[in-house]
DNA sequence: TCTGGGGTCCTAGGACCC
DNA sequence: TCTGGGGTCCTAGGACCC
């Protein structure tokens, strides 16, 4: 199978519109205003040169990058570039899509000669929507994926059972797709700090430092083994939720309780235009500086406008007096449809 | 320097039941 | 007096991904 990802998607749209800004170095992020509290969402390659990535406080790239070009973030327009290439991955004959996120997906078809057929893909990406792509190939979902790091930009790079040590064995576990730095950090603690190594030990052994799932799952991720089926399954949310990060910390009990109100009416707004029934719901609250605490609660199964927002003021009342509050996140969860109990999940399903 | 917003899934521990 | 073992549900928190 395999696994087409945008090149610097988000900034490539923005050059698309204004074309004056290529070569120039772009980021996108928040409301474009980096005097406020607000992460990167894509740089540029041009950017990326001054050490600025996703995830980084916009202010600061903004320091490292005087003469960058910051722009709002459009997700609109995001989403309509994603909806065009997807619907190019789609026409291709024989084709099974499943889509990842905005810019990438897996592209499952029997093709006698891969990298042509990725060669073509990229093309034919191009050719409709202007924007450029790289192409893994993979024996399993996972070499896919990772196959394309190597593929980038713009190109076309092959990973299986075959050659996966040779190109990953050395390189630290942190490069899988799933393992992160305290992942690694913690399998470092074992001795464990290379692919071959995580791909070489005993399941088994991982299971008391992280679980009977997760052990054993790492161990195969070492390997790049794991599923082999591309499931173009519509995907079906399990929840929906609201953040919001104010820009100055919320200190008075009344404006919480107002700021939760109108998170809930969102997240409802969101829940009722499934029509499914709300069974959970968790209140995040990141008190100033950096102090994260959750707070859940199960509930009936309920349409109830009224007694969801009953529920969630519940919650409002665990929230500690006194202590300045940073960001505030609101989440419901909803029952699944039956039918849709095995729908895959947008980021797990190739593992 | 000071950290978005949208998701998913896993784990641990306590409560409770039989 | 001492204290089984298995199961489920709930809450809180952790980790990761785009």
């Amino acid at each position: 199978m395999l696994h087409v990802d945008l090149d610097q998607f988000i900034a490539a749209v923005e050059v698309l519109r204004r074309p004056e800004l290529a070569g120039k170095p772009v980021i996108v992020g928040g409301r474009g205003d980096p005097t406020e509290r607000a992460v990167v969402s894509t740089a540029s390659y041009e950017a990326r040169a001054f050490g600025v990535g996703s995830g980084m406080p916009l202010r600061i790239a903004a320091r490292k990058v005087p003469d960058a070009v910051i722009l709002p973030v459009d997700h609109e327009a995001y989403l309509e570039a994603s909806e065009a290439v997807m619907a190019t991955l789609r026409a291709q004959p024989g084709a099974t899509v499943q889509v990842l996120g905005w810019d990438e997906a897996f592209v499952g078809v029997e093709a006698g000669d891969p990298e042509a057929y990725a060669r073509r893909l990229r093309e034919a990406v191009l050719e409709n929507t202007r924007l450029s792509s790289s192409v893994g190939i993979g024996d399993t979902l996972v070499r896919a994926k990772v196959a394309t790091g190597f593929a980038k930009p713009a190109g076309v790079f092959r990973l299986t059972e075959g050659n996966w040590l040779e190109v990953m064995g050395e390189r630290p576990t942190i490069d899988l797709w799933g393992v992160g730095p305290k992942v690694s950090r913690r399998l470092a603690a074992h001795g464990i700090v290379t692919v071959a190594q995580l791909a070489a030990c005993n399941p088994a052994d991982l299971v008391p430092e992280f679980g009977p799932k997760m052990g054993p799952w790492y161990a195969q991720l070492g390997r790049g083994d794991g599923e082999t089926v591309v499931d173009d399954t519509p995907w079906v949310a399990r929840g929906h939720s609201r953040e919001t990060t104010y820009q100055q910390d919320l200190t008075a009990p009344a404006q919480v309780d107002d700021a939760v109100r109108e998170l809930v009416a969102r997240v409802l707004e969101d829940v009722i235009a499934e029509g499914r029934p709300v069974v959970g719901l968790t209140l995040k609250v990141r008190y100033a500086p950096f102090f994260t605490k959750t707070y859940a609660k199960r509930i009936p199964e309920t349409f109830d406008r009224e007694v969801v927002l009953d529920r969630a003021l519940e919650l409002v009342g665990k929230i500690e007096q006194g202590r300045p509050v940073r960001l505030l996140g609101f989440r419901a969860e909803m029952s699944m449809p039956e039918e849709a109990r095995k729908g895959h999940t947008p980021t797990r399903s190739g593992w």
